[in-house]
DNA sequence: AATAATCCCGATGAAAATTATCGGAATATT
DNA sequence: AATATTCCGATAATTTTCATCGGGATTATT
């Protein structure tokens, strides 16, 4: 149940563009300098989010990345979903054909309850929420 | 985001031990059997099943495991702690000080609305609703 | 026009974690 | 005694994750 380096740097980058915004394109030697990530890794993060449409590039000299649309705008799930494609705790809850045991196993309620209790936290955050939000004491 | 076998192992494992509750110890080769899991993987796990107190062992021949208590007082959370601890999705939420950007960083707040969303369904599942539990149409 | 900055793409290597297997000692039943 | 089983530690195989590299394409700046 860890998230990978993977999607905690593009949460990162996400935030720290939506940090930005106004400010024109950023390029990714400032990003993972700001938030500590290794440029090379970060930089082949972007591309899945640029194709995804979550952020805009402009090449070449004083280009970089941008926002496609406002933080307020972009879910925390489609940031992950852009990189992983879409998240389920189990191949078979995704793809129940891919299981040998037919019908409902009962693992199965487990899988599904946390799946969905994760979806309803990533649809339910955007990158405003995050750049905003002082953390509240119970949510530590 | 995954789920590793190694946790799907062992609710497997303990749900079908929710199964056979007063029919007398299950060796690790039923159990593996029953559920489609490697065997000799499923022995490295009760071990901390067993050391937690979620199950006991009877040694010897005619030997195996039984639920230490009755299904609907173990959660899914006490299962999945017994193998991998404390069940956070990223490092520096579950120890603060491994973290360098001290205070609030912005994603934080986002994994802490995960793990709690998490332990809630994990602390709020038990075996006993595993097994008989209907799969809900809108839980898929 | 030349230069430098930057995105863009594919490949590859290194490290870590996960998954799986093995050999044998201890314990109990038959 | 023979057999079945838990128990324990070590190790091997596999997969995934993390990170780096080299070079081509594009554009601003000089």
């Amino acid at each position: 149940m860890k998230l990978s380096a993977k999607s905690r740097y593009a949460i990162h980058a996400m935030i720290d563009l939506a940090q930005c915004q106004g400010q024109g394109p950023q390029t990714v030697r400032a990003i993972s300098q700001r938030q500590n990530v290794p440029e090379t890794f970060l930089e082949q993060l972007v591309a899945p989010l640029r194709r995804a449409e979550l952020i805009t590039s402009v090449r070449g000299a004083a280009g970089g990345y941008e926002l496609a649309r406002d933080a307020s705008a972009i879910l925390v799930g489609d940031v992950l979903r852009a990189l992983d494609g879409v998240i389920r705790v189990t191949e078979c809850a995704l793809n129940p054909a891919a299981c040998e045991r037919a019908g409902g196993c009962a693992p199965r309620v487990l899988w599904a309850r946390l799946n969905k209790a994760i979806d309803h936290v990533l649809d339910t955050t955007t990158l405003a929420d995050l750049v905003s939000a002082e953390i509240q004491p119970d949510e530590i």
